[in-house]
DNA sequence: CGGGTTCTGAAATTATCATTTCAGAGCGAT
DNA sequence: ATCGCTCTGAAATGATAATTTCAGAACCCG
């Protein structure tokens, strides 16, 4: 039946060879195996050359990788998946209308990511894009301080996007979370400052509290809460509510730290140029950091 | 994205074009013709040799009749199988039910949906579910200490995972960013204990240190990194490589954050008796820091 | 049973692919 | 900064694949 003498049969599949040797695979042996698990099998029926090139490595990279894995040469890795594929073909169940192919649809996995999907489509929903674009214009503007807090659970949101849009512009300050301290921040805030603030269910009183007293002295509110809506809301110029459904015990920030995320990237690109040189600077004290800690 | 420049695109299956001109083939092509449906596609993948030889007819036959059928040639006939099989085999999720609905598809907000949803898929198509199983099993065993570490960017995740791990167990120590002070946390780790190192891209050379040295005392290590791999895979015994790609100049954690929340979740179920009375207990324990505060 | 026609595959040719070699890039250690 | 190592891709080589050519087989028809 068979063309040519079947390669000797293999106990797994090249997905999974490649997964279990990942680790040992150099830096353009596994920018190729992300390119061949990214379209799986397909990409790896085409010529090698077109592998390669899709890859962005150098065709002597797939024949290492190849023999690596436990090839004779590519051509035998090409064998295998086509063998894989026939095998996947002929069999009565599509693997492929699942999530993590190999899990059954109940798996916490497979659940976890129908919830996170869903979220994201209704936040995306009902997200306005003006609201979207005029936060970023806010926190781009650079006559404006902005002052990022968060709760309990949401402090490290508040972190990750501290930590980002501090690379982006400076006049930012992360509040502590200790409430006690904050009379201290609001001291500083001026009109037209905004404050970024993140509070979804169980929402905090204390954050709704700083939300009032900093909006009555004229500074903007950005919000990050859920959908159904922290009661700071209604004193925010612009608010985010992200679905946060997960099955679980707690709720799911995936889709706030997206919203965040988009965010960033949206700030950072309206203002490229100087962004550009900032991330430079950035790297070059990085660098001289790891010079001087030798000395310590 | 496509290897070569993409042959013109087709109306119709190449096994439609076979049906549709079966009547204007000769003998042999007919007989070829029969051997391709018989395991389509997979038979017309591999070379024009072993195609016509599983066929019983001479390579000549098989070049013939792909021009009958438009082609240009066999490879160009083998081009559009292969791109059959990846519209086949690629996501059932609708694409284009266009995220927000209102926006051009080239806001950053539906660029950043699109990149998301995608490295969402790709990285739970190659996580392993024994892995995750793995790891979920290993947090929860209560005679392990854990230990939680992050880096620049991937310490808000580690912050964020710790802070719902201490709902569910004791015995869980968040290590400080500094990395001077790490010395006294591995002193008090003993062989069994878990270290949950969360590193992305610009793996921090601290990081792997503390892996090295935790991993030789006997400490178990679970990794959050990216798809490229941390050098500090290959010392951990469950590593998760999420895809981290966005529209931005930063990477995504998203998905990380989508994986952290998932395995949270899995140990919260396995252990949900004992979770539910702490989360029980944490409750009460507010009520009375808040009426402690009034008192202040 | 020839003569014309169509079809077919062996063999030659050409094109493309796969592998090997090797110089130097990159990087960590000293 | 320099050494030594591993990794990488350009280029040369070798191997295979794809196409073309063409002679003869198969068929059709009078």
């Amino acid at each position: 039946m068979s063309p040519a003498p079947h390669p000797p049969p293999r106990d797994q599949t090249v997905a999974d060879s490649i997964h279990n040797r990942f680790q040992s695979l150099t830096r353009a042996e596994r920018q190729l195996a992300n390119a061949i698990l990214a379209n799986y099998p397909v990409s790896g029926l085409g010529s090698i050359t077109a592998l390669a090139e899709a890859s962005g490595v150098s065709t002597p990279t797939v024949v290492r990788m190849a023999k690596k894995l436990g090839f004779s040469g590519f051509p035998e890795l090409q064998a295998a998946l086509r063998s894989e594929l026939e095998a996947t073909i002929s069999s009565p169940i599509a693997k492929h209308d699942r999530w993590a192919g190999n899990a059954p649809d109940t798996h916490i996995l497979n659940r976890f990511a129908e919830a996170v999907t869903e979220n994201l489509r209704q936040t995306l929903r009902q997200i306005g894009i003006d609201e979207f674009d005029g936060a970023a214009a806010l926190l781009r503007d650079r006559k404006r301080d902005v002052y990022v807090v968060g709760g309990r659970i949401t402090r490290s949101l508040a972190d990750y996007f501290f930590t980002h849009m501090q690379v982006i512009r400076s006049g930012l300050t992360l509040i502590a979370p200790n409430s006690n301290t904050w009379p201290h921040y609001v001291l500083n805030m001026k009109e037209g400052d905004v404050l970024v603030a993140f509070d979804v269910r169980r929402y905090e009183h204390d954050v709704l509290r700083l939300a009032e007293t900093v909006t009555a002295r004229g500074v903007k509110l950005v919000l990050f809460t859920d959908q159904w809506g922290s009661p700071a809301a209604k004193l925010a110029t612009h608010s985010f509510r992200a679905r946060i459904e997960a099955p679980s015990a707690w709720d799911s920030s995936v889709v706030t730290l997206f919203v965040v995320e988009a965010l960033v990237a949206a700030v950072q690109t309206a203002t490229w140029s100087e962004t550009k040189e900032r991330m430079r600077t950035l790297e070059e004290l990085f660098d001289q950091a790891k010079i001087f800690r030798k000395f310590v």
